[in-house]
DNA sequence: ATAATTTTGAAAAATTAATATCAGCAAGAT
DNA sequence: ATCTTGCTGATATTAATTTTTCAAAATTAT
């Protein structure tokens, strides 16, 4: 039986290395619901965890138990303790850092921010934002600024799969205005504005405006001036503890917008998923396994 | 089965009164460390409890199940739910959308992400790698793939102020080989490779490894080759339901990151914010106020 | 006080689960 | 390209756990 003062968990982190790739799923798959799924019997565990049951006795006895009644043994000891102890309250993220740790605190104000944007976001104004973007039959401009053009970028990105006729604009470049020459009304733009609004931003979704086209923007609570201008705008809260605000929830948002939409065109973006998948293939860019 | 909104808890304290003398005794045995002792084998609860194999599995029959495998299959959920609850009570995120409404749905699986990703972290693990990227004296890579770049992009605008020898390299451009060329041991190259693991991203790695340059990492939950040449990784959870992999939870630890190394620099930092804040005005690229 | 009824536990039977064996397969090495 | 090594899972074997049976003990009713 291996070292009590370790946690069954803490054991698998540690020796994920010398696991092979199946066992490696195995202990995924341990401890996605940690630690329920390893009390069940063997033969329930390989399963949910596809893989074979001898592969299962053969992990735990690598780290170290006797056999897997021992293994559960340990785990129920362990859960023992833990109930026993008022400590484990799980009111902290992370298990070992006090609760003053910049991590706990970080993450706790970024779930809050999560929580109050949510709360503000009307469902039908959501569908209709992704509707917009789904219109393949206009074309899509991506703005960003200083720092959200990473946000733009990431959007922009995930969108090429989807669709086509799209652009990303920098808006602090200073070629943009050529982009804007090709705007037609109806076209539809994605802005990112968040403190620190920038000028730039500004005169460009003015103009864009001026052209009809429409505009989604993604802003903060306190709201960037181009919110007059935008058919519908997103406030992501962003205060967390930092000289810097957060764009996490603001990135959540995007993301989910991207699940949206891809649903939305899913024939369209299937195609081109699989089309790309081939171009990956043939390049060799990526690896296909571990 | 029992209704299903009791717990097997509340279902024995409900029928205690139903139960005969030794089934009384066992129950008591049940709750005296719940849920680790109803989790073992029939015959050892019997053995706790002073009772007979036979009361057991008469007892867990009288409650309603079908037998004892059965109730200890009911006691697992229970566990897993209570696991995966630990924060929000919050059935919906966005009040008016159903609980099948992506933004909940997706939101949920961020959330579930974070819990997991966080739980996983050592936070001394995390304090040496803000230590390690707050080392002015050494030269900071920041190294991003096909999507990632929009990640390590974001932290490099942030490094930028606070500290300087920053570069920011993109595996996917052919040029980064010439970026080795000035790699001295003991820099420090922040990479970011998730799923899709590129080819790239590893023999840059490797180069760097091979100069004695150290490395952190952050990848998924399935863990980038890249891994073994880091000094340190961090694993995100990114499963969410769509075709892609979230980077919320990513973007969650670098912002901490960027927190927490601007409070290691703060004298440092403070001067570049300051200066930066007179050029920005001089520019005019950022209004003051709305 | 005695019979009827219920409860209890020992032990056997049935079921289920865990381990060991082995052959096929895949990844890396020569 | 071929070989070697080590991983994987199907199947068989062994071990364990659960369920059933039945007789003894305790409890209750008459």
């Amino acid at each position: 039986m291996p070292d009590a003062a370790l946690t069954i968990s803490d054991l698998i982190q540690q020796r994920l290395d010398d696991l092979t790739r199946a066992e490696r799923q195995l202990a995924h798959s341990i401890l996605e619901n940690y630690p329920a799924s390893g009390l069940g019997p063997l033969t329930a565990l390989a399963k949910d965890a596809n893989v074979s049951v001898p592969t299962v006795a053969r992990m735990v006895q690598k780290l170290g138990f006797k056999g897997y009644p021992e293994f559960q043994a340990e785990l129920r000891e362990e859960l023992k303790a833990k109930v026993k102890n008022p400590i484990a309250k799980h009111d902290t993220w992370t298990g070992g850092a006090p609760s003053g740790h910049i991590l706990n605190r970080f993450t706790d104000a970024v779930i809050d921010n999560i929580r109050h944007t949510l709360g503000q976001i009307e469902p039908a104004t959501f569908d209709d934002a992704c509707a917009m973007i789904a219109e393949t039959d206009r074309h899509l401009y991506i703005v960003g600024g200083r720092l959200t053009h990473t946000l733009a970028e990431y959007l922009f990105l995930h969108m090429q799969v989807i669709r086509s006729q799209i652009t990303h604009i920098q808006s602090t470049s200073n070629a943009w205005p050529h982009y804007l020459l090709d705007v037609k009304e109806g076209d539809v733009f994605v802005i990112f504005d968040v403190r620190r609004y920038e000028n730039n931003t500004l005169k460009l979704a003015e103009m864009a405006h001026a052209k009809g086209a429409r505009i989604i923007l993604f802003t903060d609570q306190w709201r960037s001036p181009v919110h007059q201008l935008a058919q519908i705008s997103f406030s992501s809260r962003i205060v967390v503890p930092s000289a810097w605000d957060s764009v996490a929830t603001t990135l959540l948002l995007v993301e989910t917008m991207i699940s949206s939409v891809q649903n939305l065109n899913w024939s369209d973006t299937k195609s081109r998923m699989e089309e790309l998948e081939e171009m990956f293939d043939q390049t060799k860019l990526f690896r296909k396994f571990t």
